[in-house]
DNA sequence: ATAATAGTGTCTATCAGACATTATCGG
DNA sequence: CCGATAATGTCTGATAGACACTATTAT
């Protein structure tokens, strides 16, 4: 199919008069939906931009991918440790995955910018440092933000109202059918990068008024907090929330929290032991029980399971999913 | 939080002295694993490429985003329309979603250039157009191209060996290990985005020369089928592949050839007739029977759900999930 | 002591899959 | 007629979830 005759030296003459800088350009940046749980709240990592555009509203940290010298992922974790202040030891221990790409030709007020999002899990960090181009940065509790990218249930926070029963909490088997699922509700379990390019951003060049987010930054906010509800089903990284160790508890904490909806203890424990590789024992034991007294959990660490099989599915959402 | 004294005239003085060209660029481009099934083999569409770089090699279809004129999506829905010559009314029928995004600094010999890959599903069509900057367009038999990305059973064609019995066909229950799952079994069956960017291209700036493809596209489209094969566990999208109506039977052999392994029949009816939504009546009968006899089998179209519940879940991949 | 938690046992409805059966059609 | 297929029925093992129970710890 290939014409071997002389290929190689017509490369060569193409790309020596090749001109980078012949077409409208157009920027690349990274930006990271950076999750952790503090104090029983998910939070997300959020700088408060120094300068414009959208000065002094809060943006998901990332900037430009710098040309030539670096792959998305590299850019990706090169600007969460700018913002977290980490040094390579710590970022170790954050998951870090591409979630999709942004690119409304008018989600920049500045030029077209196409933004590669990525998703990171991390343990339980030291508050953030800010940036070169950032006034400021921040964990900001997300139920801070906004209602809008909330789980499909009502319950804000896991541990608060009656305690239901049943691993996913239903008491009576099935929940009611309660708001009628939003537009935000087809996004796809598996994966929800279908929604999340291109949109004609509604919220776009003026950014979004009521999170005060700047850019499509809510917009990817929720894809990424999605997509994170949707990974802890199939995968083992609900671990990377974390530490080293952990007791099943700890981990259960970070399903509720996570999915918004409250699990039964029992059946989570059982489920959890029985899905192969997903954690192993340590052999040891928490110093110390809960601050309201039980038996002493004994800690686990992350098994060597890529994926869950069986998953750990969340609560039934038969009346959301159609 | 924000001041709000004059945010509006800095933004708008800032704006006016922005220039987009002052930074290195980098290129963006979209391209589409375009899968159809044609004689009962999974085809991608591949253009071949009319110049430098990499001048009479095949590689997806696609092409630099238009800067400032159109999103991501519509830059991906044109290129495809191009190389299909399609008119709207048939690429409406077409599902199009957004892979992942590529970003090795030498992906591409002439600059660093950044690919939002998309995914899409296509009902058999028509053949391929060339478009404009490609010396022709076909629709390539997967099998011709490479073994590598093929599932992990050894199945090649699903209805050759001694048929097996059951929907996930195991005879005896589960299937034996089979091959050490190899690298590429880490595949995230929710999403695989993770894997997709920045990887220091093995293949990259030289293309692959086993498969033919130019860039690192071969990467692509192993990553586009991976991602196919999940898809349609969780969505209705196997039916994006046949016509306006269609039989149950034919839904099952997309089933069958994209996941490559046999399905039985009797269990697979029952199960896509029992989650709502999937597929609904038409009350009609196809005009004719299979080649080989039979009754002749009911017509359904599409429903009206985007996600299954509960999934129609691949056939076990214990062994290779670790 | 009280209350909450860790961990385990058990029961039931549901479901995946194995297997069988009947009716219908093409060759 | 023969063989393959469409569609349905039935059985079994596994599992999700409801529920109960014991042991252990903090307050």
């Amino acid at each position: 199919m290939t014409n071997a005759k002389d290929d190689g030296q017509r490369e060569r003459e193409f790309l020596a008069e090749y001109d980078p800088r012949a077409f409208d350009p157009i920027a690349v940046t990274v930006d990271v939906v950076a999750l952790t749980l503090r104090a029983g709240l998910l939070h997300v990592l959020a700088v408060e931009r120094g300068g414009p555009p959208f000065a002094g509203r809060w943006a998901l940290p990332g900037g430009f991918v710098q040309a030539g010298r670096e792959s998305l992922d590299a850019a990706a974790a090169r600007e969460l440790a700018e913002e977290t202040g980490l040094d390579a030891a710590v970022l170790d221990r954050v998951h870090l995955e591409q979630l999709g790409s942004y690119g409304a030709p008018d989600r920049d007020p500045r030029m077209h910018v196409v933004s590669v999002a990525y998703l990171a899990f991390a343990p339980d960090l030291p508050e953030a440092q800010a940036g070169s181009d950032a006034a400021g940065a921040a964990w900001l509790p997300l139920e801070a933000i906004s209602g809008a990218e909330q789980p499909q249930t009502t319950a804000r926070r896991p541990f608060e109202q009656g305690r239901r029963t049943g691993i996913y909490g239903g008491g009576t088997g099935r929940r009611p059918p309660e708001s009628s699922a939003s537009d935000r509700s087809d996004a796809d379990a598996a994966t929800n990068a279908a929604r999340s390019a291109g949109r004609s951003a509604e919220a776009a060049a003026s950014g979004d008024e009521e999170s005060g987010f700047a850019f499509d930054h809510r917009l990817i906010l929720a894809d990424g907090l999605e997509r994170a509800r949707s990974r802890i089903e199939y995968t083992p990284l609900a671990t990377a929330f974390l530490g080293e160790t952990f007791t099943i508890s700890e981990l259960r904490a970070v399903y509720e929290t996570v999915w918004g909806a409250p699990l039964h203890a029992g059946n989570f424990h059982r489920k959890v032991l029985s899905v192969p590789g997903f954690v192993e024992s340590t052999g040891q034991t928490a110093s110390r029980a809960g601050s309201r007294g039980g038996p002493r959990a004994r800690l686990y660490r992350a098994g060597d399971a890529r994926l869950l099989h069986p998953a750990l599915l969340r609560p039934d959402r038969e009346e959301s999913v159609r």
